[in-house]
DNA sequence: GACAGAATAAAACACATGTTTGAATTATGC
DNA sequence: GCATAATTCAAACATGTGTTTTATTCTGTC
């Protein structure tokens, strides 16, 4: 199990990615994985222990990292704040990093794409080791910082906002990549593009655009529903 | 093709409605329709010309209703405005009647999460039919009418507003119906529920609660973003 | 009651899937 | 340089898929 760089292990573990990311777990066979990477079938089955492990070490590869650079983003935040942190800096901190995923390399935002798709899908419970070991922590972070940002609010006044923001950075990842996935010429994704030209724009531009608008909706959703009280 | 009821075709439609909302179009078989329903496996390919086109059946017999409630709900806020029409009840009438899909029968509910998924998977394009039969036309009417409640709006801003609300529904339906199909002991549903205890509520409390959330989120967010400008 | 056409049924078809086998090849340690 | 282990390979395996075929039963009409 010698780690060389393009093993057999690790080119499997690229084209999976991509695969994987590409078109979701069940639509990728195991031959298929085998032509990209251009190893032999029964090479899945040998260096990890079968198709859904696989899928599993692609995830974890890329996806536990993110997990932690959220979390420093965020608590940089929170170190930085001098009394109360800002709210917009909260939100800002959490759409970003986890926007940021899709800059990293050439395919991350069809990663986080992926990730999505598998978390929301109940089709199947077999995926569910993103929740516990991603998402909560996560979660449990966002909702501190929020609470420390504005102590008037409850804890499940924080849990509605939090679900408000996650479903924005959720459907503008979905759009980017739909967007992205389809034909050129395909006259779907032309009414896409003329209604939201940025899913055309460039992935960095993308990503500070919806970045940006997603915390000033927020922040201004919450300071609307919920006034700050200056004591 | 007489349509009796609970004749072939329609126990073939019911049983698939139900399978598919429940797993998905791929996670289902041919044989496992044909066996809920209680006909032979023939029957799918002889009453509809494959299963491809049952599915598109299924949909259309419940979604393309909703569409028309749902732009009639919207016309009916249009015509009741005095001089503007007012933004909440806009966004309520959007979000209401989407989600209101959900309590129309058992499971309703999860045949909106099957379209919500279906039209997020970008795995195939093959059922894009919503998107242009479906979503456009809601979305032209959506757009049309913030517009005449804040005629100092850009098109460009409403297509961020209304992104940020589909982006909200679509969040909590498919929290909703994976909250649903987890086993009651399972504690990553215990966790979701704890954080967010309407997930556990009937339906129409599940309902009136995030449309609600929606609304008042959203509408405070487009006042803080864009203040109306009082002539 | 006989007969056409529609509907159902059991079986088979053709193919794709994830996985395993067992031999051939390559790398490793001494 | 050789024995031993690790890896690669082609082939086969077992199973599940959507669909088609062919025969049989049901149904309505004259």
């Amino acid at each position: 199990m010698t780690d060389d760089k393009q093993s057999t292990k690790t080119r499997l573990l690229d084209a999976a990615e991509k695969l994987f990311a590409d078109n979701g777990f069940d639509e990728v066979s195991v031959r298929d994985l085998a032509a990209v990477a251009d190893v032999n079938v029964a090479a899945v089955n040998y260096h990890f222990q079968g198709k859904e492990n696989l899928f599993h070490e692609v995830i974890r590869r890329r996806f536990m990292g993110q997990k932690d650079t959220t979390l420093a983003s965020l608590a940089e935040v929170m170190a930085r704040a001098e009394e109360r942190p800002e709210l917009a800096a909260i939100i800002r901190a959490i759409v970003g990093s986890y926007l940021e995923g899709a800059l990293v390399q050439d395919g991350g935002m069809r990663i986080m794409a992926l990730i999505t798709r598998e978390m929301h899908s109940n089709y199947n419970t077999r995926h569910m080791v993103f929740f516990k070991e991603m998402i909560a922590p996560i979660f449990a972070a966002f909702s501190a910082a929020m609470l420390a940002a504005r102590p008037s609010l409850r804890q499940e006044d924080v849990n509605w906002l939090i679900a408000s923001v996650v479903g924005q950075i959720h459907h503008f990842i979905m759009r980017r990549v739909k967007c992205d996935s389809l034909d050129p010429a395909d006259d779907t994704r032309s009414f896409m593009i003329l209604a939201f030209p940025v899913l055309d724009a460039p992935m960095d531009e993308f990503v500070s655009a919806v970045t940006d608008h997603i915390t000033r909706f927020s922040t201004a959703a919450v300071d609307g529903m919920h006034p700050e009280v200056t004591p």
